[in-house]
DNA sequence: CTTGCATTTAGACGTTTACCTAATTATCTC
DNA sequence: GAGATAATTAGGTAAACGTCTAAATGCAAG
């Protein structure tokens, strides 16, 4: 979970997940719309992916990106927990 | 929302959150249960109480800390909105 | 008002992070 | 295989972060 949340605090991947919200994107898409270096964009891209955030395939010379909803969903678990006042043994959580 | 995302980005911050859970607790019980310096448990008490995620309020010569759970709300709904695909306009949102 | 306890602030230091440019890898096309 | 394009990896630097010890502050009690 660390490397989740550490992935987070970054404004611009922050903004890549946003922007992969709407839709997939290449590397190069991602890249363009941001105003670093396409290697800066990819190291982003690295500490998502491998935060789990986002998924990467390759197409041909291109590398696509997606946003992987399942740990998304499993973070906000995590940081809802994180509030969540303690019940008297919540037995397997309903 | 920045400080907040930062904020979470660190173990033993997410540890004293997740202690204030359980209930309220001053800074002295808190910085116990760290095996760090109490100067360092007070700056992450300054950072978290800086992003929000914390109240801090003085008694007497003990200060007590309690979660902040309205901001933490909010930043479950911001994380949420992440990773949600774009709807037309949610007017308001339920 | 001085002493004592609880906590924070100041200053220093090593590690991590984010960024850059340059070099490398992977794929496609000829 | 050579050349072009897409993307990553390598190497370096400056700023931010987490930690420490020591000093300062806030409050309470003699």
């Amino acid at each position: 979970m660390d490397k989740t949340y550490k992935a987070l605090a970054d404004p611009t991947r922050r903004e890549i997940l946003s922007l992969l919200k709407d839709g997939d994107r290449t590397a190069g898409e991602i890249a363009e719309g941001f105003p670093m270096a396409w290697a800066s964009v990819s190291h982003h891209l690295a500490a998502l992916k491998d935060a789990g955030l986002i998924l990467a395939t390759r197409e041909g010379q291109h590398i696509r990106y997606s946003l992987n909803t399942t740990v998304f969903q499993e973070l906000v678990q995590h940081l809802i927990g994180l509030a969540q006042k303690k019940r008297g043994r919540p037995r397997k959580e309903a």
